[in-house]
DNA sequence: GCATAGTTCAAACGGTCGTTTGAACTGGAG
DNA sequence: CTCCAGTTCAAACGACCGTTTGAACTATGC
């Protein structure tokens, strides 16, 4: 069985989610990138035109089949009855945490460059992230304030941002134990890590959300 | 009323703190620093021998007063009958996010720059933070777990986790409105986020941890 | 005034950065 | 084989980076 031949413009794109999600997009440099992915630096500006344009790209192609998964599931639940908290939250959260059940390898290492860039030091940077992912995400925060009647709309929103903030989080790996904090064990299982994401997401905004 | 003069290592431990909270440590130069700090390049290291060092300078200087009041709090709910999951959980929060009532418009600034050191992409970095943080904060986990015996260990670990990386989120003020997500506000007032977030979190500690 | 320690300075070093350029290469069509 | 579009290459540019250096400056004590 052989592999498909990568094109540069693949390699590179592969590389940079990989590199961008261990050192940030300032901590990564084209030389750094195009080396590993054995191109010119040329190649980028050739393929993407610059540096955040590769970045871009990369975020673009990240980022679809999360946003296409959320989309069925929102859709899915919303042409049944009203879907509950946990339902949105499930259907938010879980897609973000499958790439590695779903990817393999490489699943884990989209996950870290998803949840770093969306907490780049950089509010341009961020907004690379915000440009892909807002479309499907403000359907969210309205269905879960649909959900949440009880609670006001800016403290859904409140936990929304919460929500993403953790997720983000998780997925960069960033949550990693504090040294000499025993008892905290990575999560090896993403399955099980959704699962307590949810639990703990749920119980927070059933609970925890003021009126 | 004459401000104090401030030395030059003082005024670049200023700008480095805001600098670095700004643009994050990849992103944030040392002539950006010291233009801003009317000081002279080679004052770093001088004062402080390197950018890192200055930066684990900034850091510990930041760290300092939230720790030691993080400390008396656990000392003083020790001291009375075991204290409850909300009173840890707030005993924790308030520091972190009192720097501004405490502080005035530096006070933001210093908890923007804690937070954005906390989950720097390097984890060189991320271990500055670490190293001034972890002392205190194994206390905490410890004094949760004692707290919440109906969970298990590793899942009061986990809501820790997620308890300080929301706390470093809402410092570095990272969790900004995405574009669109209308209803969602900038809580002004930081004792307001302060009750928002320890309600949030304390129903997720008590309902949400599994065991 | 001199000596000394502390502090700051401008210039420089060696390295790295993103971007650009024009030539060379590659592959496909006619 | 030629032509052409697409792609890659090495070299270079101008800028920026953290660190270093030796001289100059500053303040204090004798």
């Amino acid at each position: 069985m052989e592999t498909p031949v990568e094109t540069t413009r693949e390699r590179l794109l592969n590389v940079a989610e990989q590199r961008f999600g261990e050192g940030g997009y300032e901590g990564t440099s084209l030389r750094a990138i195009t080396v590993a992915a054995a191109a010119n630096i040329a190649a980028v500006n050739y393929h993407f035109g610059s540096k955040e344009a590769l970045l871009r790209a990369a975020v673009a192609r990240a980022m679809a089949p999360v946003n296409a998964e959320r989309r069925r599931r929102l859709d899915q639940l919303e042409a049944g009855a009203p879907p509950t908290p946990e339902a949105l939250i499930r259907a938010f959260v879980e897609p973000g945490l499958d790439l590695v059940l779903r990817r393999g390898e490489r699943g884990a290492l989209i996950a870290r460059f998803i949840g770093r860039i969306a907490f780049d030091p950089s509010r341009r940077i961020r907004e690379l992230y915000a440009v892909e992912s807002e479309p499907i995400e403000s359907r969210y925060l309205a269905a879960l304030q649909k959900a949440l009647p009880q609670a006001s709309p800016d403290a859904v929103a409140f936990g929304y941002v919460n929500m993403l903030g953790l997720l983000a989080l998780h997925q960069s790996q960033a949550l990693s134990p504090t040294p000499g904090a025993a008892g905290v064990q990575d999560t090896a299982d993403p399955s099980e890590l959704a699962e307590n994401l949810v639990t703990f997401l749920v119980a927070a905004f059933d609970h925890g959300l003021r009126s």
